[in-house]
DNA sequence: CGTTTAATTGAAAGCAGTCAAACTATGTGG
DNA sequence: CCACATAGTTTGACTGCTTTCAATTAAACG
């Protein structure tokens, strides 16, 4: 199809997830004016403190928003897949209040705050979905809090995995063979408020039950329907009800 | 001052921290129609996997918002003040993702979700105003992934009682002696993914060390900044650079 | 007052953290 | 192709924060 011609196609689908897009909408999202740069592996796309002047959209790879306490610690509070906007935040907001961080090597489109924000008020519709998607973020970091706050170490790290996979398969992006998890062990820990050692100790115990069967980093899920139930696991916090 | 006369002044004030609105944006949104109601303690006023269709408006007392995992515990994932609205969300995303519930016996003021999606698309400033206001939701819910996932039992628990009362304080609800807390200690436990008992051990640790004071629920700071840094407090994710 | 709910306290158990070391994979330069 | 460096994973032993269970005390309520 002509769209995927766009850097933005991914990102205008990902929109469309949630919130329909007339043709002349979805023409002015594509031609929005933007620059492509790649990442390396732990790069910073915002910094928390800073006033973003643009829109970053993650093309490929993987990214992550993270918060630190005054004594160092890490917590990632939530993770993002090609197709994620990072900054509609600051469309709206002028200061930064958490860091964003690439996870993998990533390409990036950069809109100038401006201009996505002029379209979403001339166009209602993009102002909506903007909107939507905004919200459908708000929803998963409530689902974050309440895994981090009343879920034990393996029904934690179950969701995540859970979450992971789905948001990925909305996409098409993962294989019938799982995927490949992109974090570090020490990232995941950081994103289930653990330790990466428990983190270890956590997956081979997944592992052992059979829940998940790994190699190398890629991950897949023999008993789908166990690991969900352990994970405590529902779709309905990502909002898919239109989703297709 | 005439703004007072509506019920919903409260909640155009706390709009207008974030966002400045002209005198014609600031009357249609206290010229929205709606009906005043009493809910008592624990009135469900949203629930997970309704459809709502209005937009409650908390005009006295306190709500949060709370999710249950299927093993039935409960994570309170954000804490509501006079002023808040509680469904913007609804505005635009149909089916509830989380519970809403009153904290004390509230007066709720309830705006039909039509009129009030009207009115934020025909006047820009007061669909910024939402969005906005949406957006410091979110930013607040990021800190509390932090809180849980990366503070112990007391950081936490004060960095709870810092953010409630600066919230207050912003409208003008805390007096100089603190305020009049509304949890109980197991509602406190459930919004810092802890339990009763161990809540109840942490406030007396605070106590004892002068950080704070109680009588019956009403707490005082004696010492705030010494708290503050205690709960590795900053007001920087609650956005008030433009209030006042 | 009697009843119910919330707060408090003690003792014991457990999940996850800490510390330290070994192992594996990957990559680099010679 | 091997020696070495680096980053990530794995494992063991021990510690500790928080939970669990149970019982007591205090406060709120009709």
């Amino acid at each position: 199809m002509a769209d995927l011609a766009s850097p933005l196609a991914l990102m205008v689908r990902k929109l469309e997830i949630h919130t329909p897009l007339q043709p002349d909408d979805r023409e002015a999202l594509l031609s929005l004016p933007h620059t492509l740069k790649t990442y390396e592996p732990s790069a910073y796309l915002v910094r928390e403190g800073e006033a973003p002047e643009q829109c970053a959209v993650l093309l490929s790879g993987f990214a992550f928003r993270q918060k630190l306490t005054g004594q160092g610690m890490r917590q990632i509070v939530s993770m993002h897949i090609p197709g994620d906007a990072l900054d509609f935040q600051h469309l709206f907001l002028d200061i930064a209040d958490h860091n964003v961080q690439t996870l993998t090597r990533a390409d990036v489109a950069t809109i100038p705050r401006t201009a996505l924000r002029n379209l979403a008020r001339s166009r209602s519709a993009i102002g909506n979905a903007i909107f939507v998607s905004t919200l459908v973020e708000g929803s998963i970091s409530r689902e974050w809090v309440l895994n981090v706050g009343r879920r034990d170490a393996r029904s934690r790290l179950a969701h995540l995995l859970c979450e992971f996979a789905v948001r990925l398969d909305v996409l098409g992006l993962a294989g019938d063979q799982g995927y490949e998890l992109p974090m570090s062990q020490e990232q995941l820990a950081d994103a289930l408020g653990l330790t990466a050692v428990h983190v270890n100790r956590t997956i081979k115990s997944l592992e052992a039950d059979g829940l998940i069967t790994r190699n190398r980093r890629r991950i897949s899920f023999p008993r789908w329907d166990a690991l969900r139930d352990l994970a405590d696991f529902s779709t309905r916090y990502l909002h898919l009800e239109h989703a297709r």
